[in-house]
DNA sequence: TGAGGGCTCTGCAACGATGCAGACATCATG
DNA sequence: CATGATGTCTGCATCGTTGCAGAGCCCTCA
C-alpha cells in the first residue's frame, strides 16, 4: 500500500484536508477533540508528509550537496563530517557526491539537467572547473566554493592560506637545521592552482632562510595519493644528492613517501625528515607518526555551511574569501622520539 | 531572477506549456521548425527543469539514501565510493548521512519527520537499531540492510560471512605457528552482534587447532577506532604471558595495535604478528604493511544497490540474506619481509 | 469525394502539500 | 438585541511538472 496522504487521513476523520494539515504542523488553533480525532486517524493510517510535495510548494528542500573529488580521500570523509555536522544544527541535511577529479562529472553538476536544481545550495570542492565556467552557468542555486582554485571575489570561497600553510611547513623542516628540502606534489598547469600556492610557499620559506630552490628537488606529481608519494620519494633517494627533508602537499603524499623510506631503510626523521598538510587522523597513527600542517575543518565547515544559508536566505554579504586559520602540528616523523604524544 | 518554468518559456515561444515539455523530454514527435523556436525559447531563458516538480508527478526522486555510522571511517569510506559508483550506473545519485554510532539518530530516520520519504530507497548500515523497531516502521520506503546485526530473514541484507572471515584471519595466524592469539574488538551484548561473529569465527579457529582459548586474550571494545586499538594492545603487552599474535576485528583496531607495539618496541611480525579486517587503503602503506581479510567491497555495493532498486521496481524476490565473498591478503604485518609487495 | 489513419500539437487534470481569504459559530459588550 | 471580536474550520488556488485524451490537419486510398 502506498503511503497515506492528507486527503486518506481527512476522509477518515472526517475533517477537511486543511485541517488535517494544521494537525500536523501545529499551525492554526484546533479543538482538542477535532485535534484527537485527527491525530486518530494519522496514526491508524501511519500518515507521513510527501516531503518532495511540501518542498514543491515552499520552494526549497532543507538539502545542500557537498561535492567532493574523491570520498574515500581522508581529508574529504572529515571535511564531510564536519559539514554534515555543521549543516544539521541548522536543520538542513547534506547530500554528498564526488566527481572522481573527472572534469566532465563537475561540469555535469552544471549542466542543463543536474539534479543541482535538487537542492538550497551547493558547496564544491573543485578540481577543474574554471571561474569562468562557472559564472557562466549562472545563479540557479548558491554555491560556495571549498579549498581549491582562485576565484578572485566572484564566489563565495572558504580556504586556509596556502602560501602561509607551505611557508611554515617548510621553514619547520629548515629549523630543524635541514637544507636539501625536497617538495612533493606540485603541478605546474592550469588546475593546479591549490598545488601551486603551496610551491610558492615553499619557495618563499626557502629564500627567506637565504637558500636558493633546487628545482631537482621540487616533484610533481598528477594527484595527491599514497602510491605518487612512495613513487616521488623513491625517485628523490635516487638523486646523486638525495634531500635530508620532504615537505609533502598532502597528508597521503606524505605517508607514501614514508612508506618508500622506511622500505628504502632510511630512518625517519633521521636521515630524512617529513611533513604533511591535512591533519588527517592517519597520520596521528603511522610509524612515525606525521608533522602536519592543520587546517582547522571545523572552521572551514561551519564558515562554508553559515555563508551558504546566508546566500540561500539572501542575507549574505557580497562574495568574499574566507580564510580560515592552520597550524603546525609536530610529531615524531621531524622531531623523533621528542615529539609530543 | 528565479528560474525559468516551462510556462515562462511556453509563452515566449508562443506554444503550449506540453510541447515544452516535449522537447525538453524529447517525447512525443515535434515538428523541426516548432522544435527550434522552442529550443530557441528555453536557451534564451536559460530553463531548467524543477526537479522538485518532476518528482512529484512521478512518484520518484532517482536518489537513495547511503547511512553509515561514521563516514570518516575508511571502511565506510570505500564503500560509499563504491555505492555512489554502483547507483550511478542505473541513473540514481546516493545521499550520504552519517549517525555517529548514534541510535538515537538511527531511530529518527525511521520516525514520522524522517527525511528518509524523499529517497526511493534506503541502504542502512545499524549499529543499535533492531529488526523490531524497522519491522515496526512500516513499510514506506525499501530498505536494504548492510554488514551488520542479524535480521533473519526479515530485510535483504548484504554482508560478507562474519564468521567464516573471521576464522580465516585467525587460522592464518595459527597457520604461522603462533599459539597465543589475542582478539581485540569483541563486544558482548546487545548491539554487537558483528562482533560477536568474528568473536565465534576465532573461536572456531583455535577449537580446530585443538586449543583452548584463553579469556585474557579477548579483548572487548566500544567501537572500532585506532585509539581503542591501541588501549587494548597496551593491555595485552601488560600481560604475563603477552600474545604472539593479535587478530584485530577490523583494520583500524589492527593500525591502533600496530602503533602501540611499535612505540612498545616489538617487533611486528617477529615478536607480535597482527591482522586485521576490511582491507582499508592505509592498510597498504601502514608501517608494517597490514596483513587483512578483504571483503568485496565492490561486490557488496552491487549487489546491495541491485537489491535495493528490485525492491524499489517492485520486482525484488523475497528478502533474502546475500553473503559476498572474502579472502585474506597477506602483507607484512604477519608475514614480514616475505610478504608480497 | 470522403473515410480512415498518421502526425502534431494542445488543454485539462493531477501529484500532495500549503497560503490565503473567508465562512460559520460562539461569545462578550454596549 | 445588534454588533463586532474571537476562535475554528474549510474551500480554492497554487507550486511546476507530466499523463491522458483528444483536436486539428494533411495525406492516402478506395
Amino acid at each position: 500500500m502506498a503511503g497515506a496522504t492528507l486527503r486518506d487521513v481527512a476522509k477518515r476523520a472526517n475533517v477537511s484536508i486543511r485541517t488535517v494539515s494544521n494537525v500536523v504542523n501545529g499551525y492554526a488553533p484546533v479543538s482538542d477533540e477535532l485535534r484527537a480525532r485527527v491525530q486518530a486517524a494519522l496514526d491508524e493510517l501511519d500518515y507521513r508528509p510527501n516531503l518532495i510535495a511540501r518542498n514543491l510548494k515552499q520552494g526549497r528542500t532543507g538539502m545542500i550537496a557537498l561535492v567532493v573529488p574523491e570520498l574515500d580521500v581522508p581529508y574529504f570523509a572529515e571535511l564531510a563530517r564536519e559539514v554534515i555536522t555543521a549543516a544539521r544544527a541548522h536543520g538542513y541535511v547534506v547530500m554528498i557526491d564526488q566527481t572522481d577529479g573527472d572534469g566532465e562529472r563537475e561540469r555535469e553538476l552544471l549542466g542543463r539537467d543536474s539534479r543541482a536544481t535538487m537542492f538550497d545550495g551547493l558547496l564544491l570542492s573543485p578540481l577543474t572547473v574554471s571561474a569562468e565556467e562557472l559564472r557562466a552557468r549562472g545563479n540557479r542555486v548558491p554555491i560556495v566554493l571549498l579549498g581549491e582554485h582562485i576565484f578572485n571575489g566572484s564566489f563565495h570561497h572558504v580556504a586556509m592560506d596556502n602560501v602561509a600553510a607551505a611557508r611554515d611547513a617548510t621553514a619547520h623542516l629548515l629549523g630543524l637545521g635541514r637544507r636539501r628540502v625536497a617538495a612533493i606534489g606540485d603541478q605546474p598547469y592550469a588546475t593546479g592552482e591549490t598545488a601551486q600556492l603551496r610551491t610558492a610557499g615553499y619557495r618563499q620559506a626557502l629564500a627567506r632562510a637565504g637558500l636558493e630552490a633546487d628545482e631537482r628537488l621540487i616533484v610533481s606529481t598528477p594527484h595527491f595519493h599514497r602510491r605518487l608519494g612512495a613513487e616521488a620519494m623513491e625517485s628523490l633517494l635516487a638523486l646523486p644528492e638525495p634531500p635530508d627533508a620532504v615537505f609533502c602537499y598532502n597528508d597521503l603524499l606524505a605517508l607514501g613517501a614514508m612508506r618508500a623510506l622506511t622500505r628504502a631503510g632510511r630512518r625517519i626523521p633521521d636521515d630524512v625528515a617529513v611533513v604533511g598538510i591535512d591533519d588527517i587522523e592517519e597520520g596521528q597513527y603511522s610509524t612515525p607518526s606525521l608533522t602536519t600542517v592543520a587546517p582547522d575543518k571545523g572552521e572551514i565547515a561551519r564558515r562554508a555551511v553559515n555563508t551558504l544559508l546566508e546566500a540561500i536566505n539572501g542575507t549574505a554579504a557580497a562574495p568574499a574569501e574566507i580564510t580560515v586559520p592552520h597550524r603546525l602540528i609536530v610529531r615524531e616523523s621531524t622531531a623523533g622520539e621528542d615529539a609530543p604524544a
